[in-house]
DNA sequence: CCGACTTTGTGCATGCGTTCACAAAGGCTT
DNA sequence: AAGCCTTTGTGAACGCATGCACAAAGTCGG
C-alpha cells in the first residue's frame, strides 16, 4: 500500500499548517494566471498570500522541487501540482444538510464548483423546505440521506444544521460513510477514528476579535468586585 | 500604561491559542449551567470541549487561579472570568456589510446577540436590497458608511462582500475607525498596523478537508505525466 | 564559454504549543 | 484532628512552526 519511495526527495507528511496555507497559495497563483503572468518569485506569490517569503518556500518544497533557481516558480505548473497534491484534480460530491439561511448561502457560493467541488445532494427536514428548487438542485427530505449518500457517492458533507441535530445528522451522514465534514453548529461532534471534522463558527471568530479589541483598549476592567455586582444586583 | 503588576500572578500576555479555544469552553459552560450543574473537574469540561485535561488547565491558568484543587471549577464563576477576559462583559456594536445570502445569514443568526455583539448596522451598495428589513433591521446604502460607523460606535465590522469589493470596503471601514474585520470574502485583505483581521473561507475548508481525504484512499495518483495531459488535451 | 546576478531550497536557531507527570492544596470521612 | 482522596496548577521535555541567512543552482548578457 505504501509507494513513498517512488518519488525521490518528495516527503509525504505535509505538515498541517503547510496544508492550510496551500489553498491560499492556489487562489493568489489562480489571479495571476488569470492576468497571464507566466512565472512569479516567492517574493511576489508571498506578497500576494500574505505570508513571508521563506515560509513560503518552505511550504513549496514539503511538494516537491517546483521552482527554477534565478527565475521563479511557473504559475500553470504550480497550480497543477497544488491542485493535485489538495486532491483537486479529482471531482468530490459534497452534501449540504440544512437549508436554513446559511445553507442556502453555501449553496450558492461560486466558489465550490471552480475547485473540483460537486454540489450533490441537498438535505432538509422541513417540509416547507423540502421540495424547494436552489442552485438547480432539488431539496430532499433527510430520510433518504443514507441512500442519497451512497448513490452520489459522497464523500464530504456540510452540515449547517441547528446545534441540537447535529450530533444525530452527524451520526447518520457518518454511519452512511462520509468521513469528511464540515460543521457549522456551535457544537463540538463526536466521531470516530478516521473521520474528519473542521468547525467553522461565526460566534468564536468575533469573540476572539472583541479580544483583541478590548486589548486595544487598555484590557479587561474589572477585578473582583465586580464579579460579585455581576450575579446579585445589589 | 502598563499595569501588569497589579494583578498578582495573573500575566497579561495570554497566547492567541489559548484565546481560540476560549469561546469554546465558553460554550461547553453555558450548556453546564443551563443543566444547573454547579462544579466541573477540568476533565469533564475538557472532554465537553473536546480537548485533553492538561491544555485546559493550562488555558485556564493563564487566566488566574479559578479552581478548587480536590473540587474542579465552579460554572458561573468561570463563565464570568472567561468573558472579561475575552471582553464580553461589554456591549459590541458589529456592522454587516454586504447582505447576499451568506450576509443575511449572518444578520439572522442568534448566536451573536447572546454573547455581546449586538448588530447596529445592515450595509449593501445593492439598490434593490437598501431599504429591506433584516431581522428588525433596515438596510442603509453603502454610501452612508462613514457616517454610521462613526454615529453607532461600531468597532468590529463583517465583510460579506464580492471578492472584488472586498479591500475597497475593508480600506473604507478601517479609515472610518474600525479595527476589527470578519472577512468572509475570498481575498488577502491588506491592512494597517494595529487593525486585526480573521478570516472566513468556506473554500479553503473544503480543499483541506479534500487533502486528508484523498490521503486517505491512498495519496495524490499523478506523476509527471499527468500533468503534460492535462495542460494539452493529446 | 564565462562571470555576474538572481532566486530557490534548506540547515539551524529560536519560540510557541502540547503533553506528561507530580507536588501542592483543598475537601471529606472517621 | 489526622489521614486519605481528589483535583488543580505547573515544571520540564518534547515536537512543530517560523524566520534567518546562505550555499547551491540556475539564467542571461557579453
Amino acid at each position: 500500500m505504501t509507494r513513498r519511495s517512488t518519488l525521490g526527495a518528495r516527503n509525504r507528511g505535509i505538515p498541517e499548517a503547510t496544508v492550510a496555507r496551500l489553498p491560499v497559495y492556489l487562489r493568489a497563483l489562480h489571479t495571476l494566471a488569470e492576468r497571464d503572468i507566466v512565472t512569479v518569485s516567492s517574493e511576489e506569490l508571498a506578497a500576494a498570500a500574505g505570508v513571508n517569503s521563506a515560509k513560503l518556500r518552505k511550504d513549496l518544497s514539503h511538494l516537491g522541487s517546483y521552482g527554477t533557481r534565478g527565475v521563479g516558480y511557473e504559475v500553470q505548473y504550480l497550480v497543477y501540482q497544488i491542485s493535485r497534491e489538495l486532491g483537486l484534480t479529482q471531482d468530490w460530491s459534497v452534501a449540504i444538510v440544512g437549508l436554513g439561511n446559511l445553507g442556502r448561502a453555501l449553496a450558492g457560493y461560486g466558489g465550490f464548483a471552480s475547485r473540483g467541488f460537486r454540489m450533490a445532494a441537498l438535505l432538509d427536514a422541513d417540509p416547507v423546505i423540502v421540495g424547494e428548487r436552489i442552485n438547480g438542485l432539488t431539496v430532499e427530505h433527510i430520510d433518504k440521506l443514507e441512500q442519497i449518500i451512497a448513490d452520489c457517492a459522497i464523500s464530504i458533507a456540510v452540515l449547517a444544521v441547528p446545534a441540537s441535530a447535529a450530533q444525530p445528522v452527524c451520526d447518520r451522514v457518518v454511519s452512511s460513510g462520509v468521513t469528511s465534514i464540515l460543521n457549522f453548529a456551535p457544537v463540538v461532534l463526536a466521531v470516530p477514528e478516521g473521520v474528519d471534522v473542521r468547525k467553522v463558527d461565526l460566534s468564536i471568530e468575533l469573540q476572539i476579535l472583541a479580544f483583541h479589541e478590548q486589548r486595544k483598549a487598555g484590557g479587561p476592567a474589572g477585578v473582583e468586585q465586580e464579579y460579585l455586582e455581576a450575579v446579585d444586583g445589589s
